[in-house]
DNA sequence: GTCATTATTGACATCCATGTCAACAATCAT
DNA sequence: ATGATTGTTGACATGGATGTCAATAATGAC
């Protein structure tokens, strides 16, 4: 068969950001797609040129969901019960799946993938998205006078702190530590707010 | 020239940290080493048997010097004070250097490589130290009272967030902004401690 | 129905990394 | 001084990854 497309373009996409997030970017070869997509490496070559950039169309699919998640735990007006959802989703987030994932975007910031413009950039987009939404939720009112710092600093911490969770899921795998060190920041920044 | 080491171990180990911190564990080959270093690969293969057992010796004096830098910027009794010197040497480290080289231990978490376990290993015990480091820092008297939180807690959470930090450096290269971000973690959790 | 277009497939060339080995040479103990 | 020991050196075998290409076959436009 050939003259059209084989394959389905959004199945083959899905497959690979489970296998890009299952195994890191940098670990994760053209032979290793082929056989986790069932697509031969010849149509992904054809199709995309190179692993670049089906890792780029699989990480915009990530780090959109990424966001709309947070983006809907972050509603509300109570800034400890918005943090603690946030947390949970993104902590609940690096644990889904088969084995521990962690976070696609930290794996990929500390696999060496950074080298690649392109990468970084959307790297660099996709927290710079994150920082923007949880600034826009700490600066409610009502929930901007819970804090004891500005805003877009509290945001800052926040963002910050989820990449030294990904970090630390990474090395001891531990949920329920990760989940009490956000508790712990939480109430760092968020001293005048109701408790859980 | 045979029969008799012809390299000097220490230089040898120097300079393969160097290269390991400025690279990256997993993009370093033994030929990266043996080019850096000036050693024969050959001799490399026969003195240690693989690139791993060289870069773990290499990661031990890094280690060693991490957290002997972290403790001698504890001393004191004023949480602020101490927390600031801290971040301080913490972010200091990661920009030294010809090019910015971030975190060791962070870049290796991220690396793939805690697939190994002798590395996961090193990994886990220089954080463990460390946390025990700040955890001690924290609780001494005229320190805790300043805390927001236990020290045990507020340790973790120092601890979580320089590995964010480390992943920000790697993202953004933003000295000044790592230093914003240190000093917000510490007015959220040394409410009571003097400004800088 | 014919033909240009396009995806598929398997082969191929290339490169780079790892780890091993045998030959060699210098040192050190006796 | 002699010989066992041991580091050095370059070669070799192997494996895996990348990217390209020509042959093939099916589709869709005219």
């Amino acid at each position: 068969m050939a003259g059209v497309r084989q394959f389905d373009e959004d199945t083959m996409l899905e497959d690979a950001l489970a296998l890009f997030w299952s195994q890191g970017v940098a670990a994760t070869s053209m032979v290793d797609l082929a056989n986790a997509t069932g697509v031969q490496r010849g149509s992904l070559y054809n199709a995309y040129g190179d692993r670049e950039a089906i890792f780029l169309r699989a990480y915009d699919r990530y780090a959109g969901r990424f966001l709309a998640s947070a983006r809907a735990s972050l509603e509300g007006d109570d800034a400890g019960q918005m943090l603690r959802r946030f947390f949970e989703a993104v902590i609940t987030s690096m644990f889904a799946g088969e084995t521990a994932r962690g976070c696609l975007t930290t794996r990929t910031a500390g696999d060496g993938s950074l080298a690649r413009q392109p990468i970084r950039a959307r790297i660099r987009q996709m927290l710079d998205d994150l920082t923007a939404i949880v600034t826009e939720a700490l600066a409610r009112p009502g929930v901007r006078e819970q804090l004891g710092l500005e805003p877009a600093r509290a945001a800052e911490l926040v963002v910050t702190f989820t990449r030294g969770l990904a970090v630390m899921e990474r090395v001891y795998g531990d949920r329920a530590a990760l989940l009490r060190g956000a508790n712990s920041l939480i109430s760092a920044i968020a001293p005048h707010a109701k408790r859980a």
